[in-house]
DNA sequence: GTCTATACTTCGATAGAC
DNA sequence: GTCTATCGAAGTATAGAC
């Protein structure tokens, strides 16, 4: 509760730092009802009743971690907004940061797909208004690509949902990866980082592509379902 | 612990299919961690008690509602594999069934993306064969469409996740999706499911497509890392 | 198979000295 | 700001009667 320096990125250093660094390590291992006070104040070589003295409590605490993941992508996004780049330019951009964020920060996946799952009830205003700023922005983006003709109509959730979904499983799933695919399928390498966002980048622009006139031989129906 | 019916597809009738029922839900919600086995109880009409007697500990009654959500994704699996439909039909088929059990089973995304995310460290053998099962099946079926020219070259891995990720983000991310969208972006109605799998189909589609040969006028540099 | 009562453990939180 | 000691609630699990 007390705040005795400023909200900014404090690294493990002071205390406060330090807890809250273990504090999202752990959350990120088992979530928040799996983390243990004990444990996060024994990861950051601090003392339990340090952790209440800085953050109340455990909601507290995690609510601290979550505002300090989200914050950094939405400076990030700002700063995008204001280029120049063409529609197409914004939106590689956007993933292409995304996707480093989710390689430097290894948490912010974790924890924001354990926050999609719990309905997004432990978000407060700061870190909603982050996701509706980058929602906003590909809105924005992909309106503008349509109206000059760049980009065929797609609704921008939709669009949005099929970058972030593999970009979160893809590092987010990494230990799930790592444990599975050489018991289930030896043989098959797992994609790297860089592999992963190649394939979504060109995935962005076949997705974007306006239809293309040459009738292709399986002009097939649409409706499979 | 002890079974005394078939494992199969048990309803709410029996307590024990009660209990299985309400705990798929509870799991789904919470997570493990977050799940009380009083809840559990109070919610199949239950004593707390039987849930001991069918399945001896919280984890085993964890365990017994995985294996129940993931055996009938293989099942179906199985059966597209005899299929005689052309690589293209079976990836889309594969999906399209994919949403629909996800639609049907609304437990099944959830608690699949709490396994991947805990490292998959509760799975057993039989839940790790059904995914492994799915995969192989995709590179085979990739295999194939590239061997006839029907598909560019790509990682069965990455198409599954590209496919698996924004599949799962939607269903799972309902209640996420219809908390934060009005409140953060109001005016943008959320698509539907059948939506999201018209858009998907096209964007397997069009990420399976061979190089156009036609040489666009935008041939950028696949480098923007 | 079902229920009540309870044992045992873990864990979040705080009091109070320094 | 930091530490030790501890309280009290919550939660898993079981004993034992019916």
């Amino acid at each position: 509760m007390v705040s005795q320096q400023g909200a900014t990125t404090e690294g493990p250093g002071t205390s406060r730092g330090s807890i809250l660094e273990a504090a999202t390590n752990v959350f990120m291992e088992v979530g928040f009802s799996g983390a243990r006070v004990d444990e996060i104040a024994r990861r950051a070589r601090a003392n339990k009743a340090m952790i209440y003295y800085h953050f109340g409590s455990k909601q507290g605490l995690y609510k601290a971690a979550l505002l300090r993941l989200f914050g950094n992508v939405l400076a990030e996004v700002k700063r995008l907004k204001e280029s120049d780049l063409s529609p197409e330019g914004k939106l590689r951009a956007l993933y292409t940061r995304i996707a480093r964020h989710f390689s430097e920060q290894r948490a912010l996946p974790h924890i924001m797909l354990r926050e999609i799952l719990a309905g997004g009830r432990s978000m407060d205003v700061e870190a909603s208004h982050a996701l509706g700023a980058i929602l906003g922005f590909v809105k924005e983006t992909v309106a503008e690509g349509t109206r000059t003709g760049a980009f065929r109509s797609v609704h921008p959730l939709l669009l949005h949902v099929t970058m972030l979904g593999p970009l979160m499983l893809h590092f987010a799933g990494a230990s799930f990866r790592e444990r599975l695919l050489p018991r289930e399928l030896p043989g098959l390498a797992p994609p790297s980082n860089d592999d992963v966002l190649v394939h979504l980048l060109a995935v962005l622009d076949r997705s974007l592509a306006p239809e293309n006139p040459k009738p292709s031989v399986k002009s097939r129906q649409r409706k499979t379902r």
